[in-house]
DNA sequence: GATAAAGTGTGACCTAAATCACGTCAGTGG
DNA sequence: CCACTGACGTGATTTAGGTCACACTTTATC
């Protein structure tokens, strides 16, 4: 997919660099950007009413992130993004991102199967935390994200499952 | 979005009738159409290892609904699709779909903008799922689908909340 | 290299929600 | 018209997982 940025695509990204623990998007801010991350590992999360965190989304290497809400719908976010390490993304905005797709049309194309897969996951997770308990999730994710699984931290695996710290503890034997 | 169908997009398109009760898509058959709701009512649904069913979405008059892994993947659903009102729909096959995108343009940005939409939604979805409790996102489904809601039994809400009828019927006083 | 901050395991206890088991009522279809 | 099925409510009991509290280890940071 680094293969995707090979012509003059940089008239229309930007190229960022960010540090372990720096934010890239805070919730009740603008979302100016999509990042596809070149190097390092992101996360976004929601932080609810009681102060916990729940992560939705990691991304690394050739994954794209924002909060989609904010971003295309030009809201302020409800989410926030971090680094979990220092990274670095090739960043987009709106109005590049048609401009592209106007200079390109097969760029709507790929941005429309990103898309499509990117639900069919995320349909798929809906379904795993309606039918499966804590363990059957924390295998599946194994299973789905092993080159993942090795740069995370267990805390932040349960926030990504829905689940305590304490529980996934237990459930490694 | 009615008005969406008026040119003569029913070289692409067909039209379905069907009754309450009525499979439109089985589990471990192929996927062959996207279907537009013109009126009724439908529902997609998984059925796990234990034999519940956990509602994925429900489909109303211009609603969408197909088993998406199946469909763009061209795979065995994983989904059931069934009607919960007798109905009828306007469905669309992968290649035509593609043919249309060809002839029209403008219809890959709508399948986009629907996609990312769809998208926006199910990440909300999970959050609710990991970050709210029962009485909470069954509030929220009111607030979102108020005229949904009246057309629907509690038991199917239930299912589509992922929690028990039981539990629901306590929080409806 | 010392101090602080994350990450992790584990016991004890609590609670939201599931499960099981009834009973009632409305709609439907032979 | 009667039998069946699905929707709904509600009590009693169980349970998966959350919460709290503590100890220990590893990793950052000045």
């Amino acid at each position: 997919m680094i293969r995707f940025f090979n012509h003059n695509y940089f008239t229309y990204f930007s190229i960022g660099k960010y540090k372990k623990h720096q934010y890239i998007v805070q919730q009740e801010t603008p979302v100016p950007y999509v990042h596809f991350v070149v190097k390092g590992l992101l996360r976004s999360f929601y932080v609810d009413q009681s102060g916990k965190s729940h992560i939705l989304q990691f991304a690394m290497e050739d994954w794209w992130i924002t909060d989609n809400q904010g971003f295309y719908k030009e809201e302020n976010a409800t989410l926030n993004i971090d680094c979990l390490e220092d990274a670095q993304t090739y960043y987009i905005t709106l109005e590049n991102r048609d401009q592209l797709c106007v200079a390109l049309p097969k760029m709507e194309f790929f941005f429309l199967q990103k898309m499509t897969t990117g639900n069919i996951a995320l349909q798929n997770r809906i379904l795993s935390l309606m039918s499966k308990n804590s363990e059957e999730r924390y295998l599946q994710f194994i299973q789905l994200y092993p080159d993942l699984i090795q740069r995370l931290p267990k805390t932040l695996v349960a926030s990504y499952l829905g689940i305590s710290r304490e529980t996934l503890s237990r459930l490694s034997h």
